[in-house]
DNA sequence: GACGTGATGGCACGCCATGTCATCACGTAG
DNA sequence: CTACGTGATGACATGGCGTGCCATCACGTC
């Protein structure tokens, strides 16, 4: 046996979502999450660097943008670079995960504080994005505009699916919503 | 003779911007600020919602997009929307302060809660922008598509012109950028 | 069996932000 | 001239956030 049980960080994020879904977010108190969860307000603050990023923690797609462009062949359209990248995560991060996104999404318009988390993690997501275009020898000015078109696509896309009730998945958004963008732009 | 000296929330923000140039965001308390300009903490909290408010105070660019966007002629092109107003703002509100937005950008670059507070405010103008296009009759995909256009065009161009060491206004910038993502998008 | 490691508990502390009430100059009505 | 309302500030108490520091204890290793 041992001496606590395992997936602390785990407990502690159920269990602050469920005390935000209850009860909002302002309203929850760290010592509410740790005591459903059995553990100490210290050791949720060694888990998450503040009460927000319970609900953003992981920098996986950052990541994973970071390694898909620097592995791409280097004389890859980079807006097809943009097109398949956004197919890639959102097919395995965002498609089967639907349901979850959704209460997440609720969670976080429900507080000012958490839609300024959102957006951080947004531009993280961008500032990779745009890295990797700087690494492949695009200028400045093109490669900040890949990165933001990208992250555009992405949210505007991923508002309208997780409205919606069919089963499509997101990309099919992606790509429509680009369409729409180029006929608007021109 | 007055109780108090005027211009409470003037001295206010200049005691917050020095302190911070001085000591950094995150070192400086928000009893040092009020110390400086004369006041007490409890004033501080009546005149800025919170201690990153004091460098961000104001939404009158919302409100003047807004108003310019009611005010256009119904047939107006979007596009040509998005561009007059960006030109109108950058013309009375960037280019007569490069020099405090250059401090400004300084300041928010050194700590993340002031990234994610510009975050915000960049939000509240998109919101701003794809409410006044939704009012127009646009579709919604439209709306928030030229909405994080227009403010992926401001902040990219704002980055550049802030670096450049020219004497051009913003809005040249900007048209610049906007060729560029014309280009690169098609 | 001794020791290092790693996660947690426990405690103290400073700062942030807010609620509440008191204070006091100013303007105005009577 | 006085009384009153108004509005900004001071003063105090309070609760929650986030961090530094050290102790505790199971586990694996030597």
């Amino acid at each position: 046996m041992s001496r606590w049980q395992p997936d602390a960080r785990e407990r502690l994020e159920q269990a602050a979502i469920a005390l935000f879904v209850e009860q909002g977010f302002a309203a929850t108190t760290v010592p509410q999450i740790t005591a459903r969860a059995g553990l100490t307000t210290r050791t949720f603050f060694r888990h998450y660097a503040d009460k927000r990023e319970v609900l953003f923690a992981g920098d996986e797609i950052p990541a994973m943008a970071a390694r898909m462009m620097a592995d791409a062949p280097p004389d890859a359209d980079p807006m097809t670079l943009i097109l398949d990248g956004l197919e890639t995560v959102t097919r395995t991060r965002f498609d089967p995960r639907r349901h979850d996104l959704r209460q997440r999404r609720r969670i976080v318009r429900s507080d000012p504080a958490l839609q300024e988390r959102d957006l951080r993690k947004r531009a993280a997501l961008s500032e990779a994005i745009r890295s990797g275009f700087e690494s492949r020898g695009l200028g400045p000015t093109q490669a900040a505009l890949l990165a933001e078109t990208a992250l555009t696509l992405l949210y505007v896309s991923l508002d309208e699916w997780l409205d919606a009730d069919d089963d499509a998945p997101l990309h099919t958004y992606i790509e429509k919503t680009l369409s729409v963008l180029r006929d608007t732009i021109a």
